[in-house]
DNA sequence: GTATCCCTACTCGGATAATTCTTGTCCGAGTAGAGGAGG
DNA sequence: CCTCCTCTACTCGGACAAGAATTATCCGAGTAGGGATAC
């Protein structure tokens, strides 16, 4: 059970994003230069999270991504599930149905305990990611990368 | 994302041992025919399980599968990394040190942002599970299936 | 009647194919900006 | 000098292969129990 390698990808470019000036777009190759990435392939993820509202697309000559909304309503969990989907990870199969001991669909409308309770683990994951926003993530990058990045937007935008 | 069937079938095929006289060992077979799942391929996570410690096979006729321990000592956490590993779904690649913005080691002695918080949501998501043992997973099942399921074992042995 | 031996049949364990999902790649549609020509 | 038009080049989006992990399956090694036999 492993996440896709999108997830790393966007968590950082989306931190990268809010960093950049307003109004600018940073285009998909400047992102797979930026973190040494497989430039086609961050189509897939980029392409997730604008469907997810989350960043906004635009083409052209100096086109790319941006941010649609404040970063400080941008949270971890919407960016995981942008990408890897909001189906959580263990689905009941409802074999206690089943087989030669197989119950009456009527004792099984609540369901099972087994199913419960992964359900509240991943709800304590998912709390625990929805507590971060985009802010707290840039607020943790050190400064003097903080400052790089700037520097680096700038000459982008004047060059 | 999504665990693999094995963990499931484990988690009711535990509860179900635990449900079963002492000393008494159940086959496969008889697993596989009380949920009516695939018979073979059961082989594989029951193995993990052996593996692991938390069940014993032993061979021969009358030979099966037991519990190795005592259920309120056997977490689901015990079970669900059996099977599915120990290994978190969230690894660290360190993008941050590649491409035109790499960071110098130096700067990444301390582990990122992003990965600190995965991290913490995993660890969240661990603690919940570790929380519930086997006695807890037998004790929220009807009173009506575990009287049934004590009969069925009963006339297994008798039979 | 009892103890011993053998044989059958049932068990788990590892090695082996088919399928689904992630990963990696390519090319086409669309658009904004730059440059040149005309007024 | 200003405005309009065209053209270029850069962007994203969807469709297309390759590799890996999961799912599914088979057959062989080992063992415990039962039955027959000898004492």
């Amino acid at each position: 059970m492993r996440f896709s390698q999108g997830v790393e990808w966007m968590l950082h470019s989306v931190a990268l994003l809010a960093q950049a000036p307003a109004g600018m777009a940073v285009s998909r190759r400047v992102l797979a230069e930026h973190y040494g990435l497989p430039e086609p392939y961050l189509a897939k993820p980029l392409k997730a999270l604008v469907r997810a509202g989350i960043l906004t697309a635009s083409s052209g000559p100096s086109g790319g991504f941006r941010l649609a909304g404040r970063p400080e309503d941008i949270t971890v969990l919407d960016i995981v599930e942008a990408v890897e989907g909001t189906s959580p990870p263990f689905i009941c199969q409802e074999i206690r149905q089943q087989g030669t001991a197989g119950l009456s669909p009527a004792v099984c409308q609540k369901p099972c305990a087994v199913a419960t309770m992964m359900d509240h683990a991943h709800q304590a994951w998912r709390a625990s990611l929805r507590g971060i926003t985009v802010v707290d993530l840039v607020k943790s990058t050190p400064k003097a990368i903080r400052d790089r990045n700037r520097a680096d937007f700038a000459a982008r935008l004047s060059g």
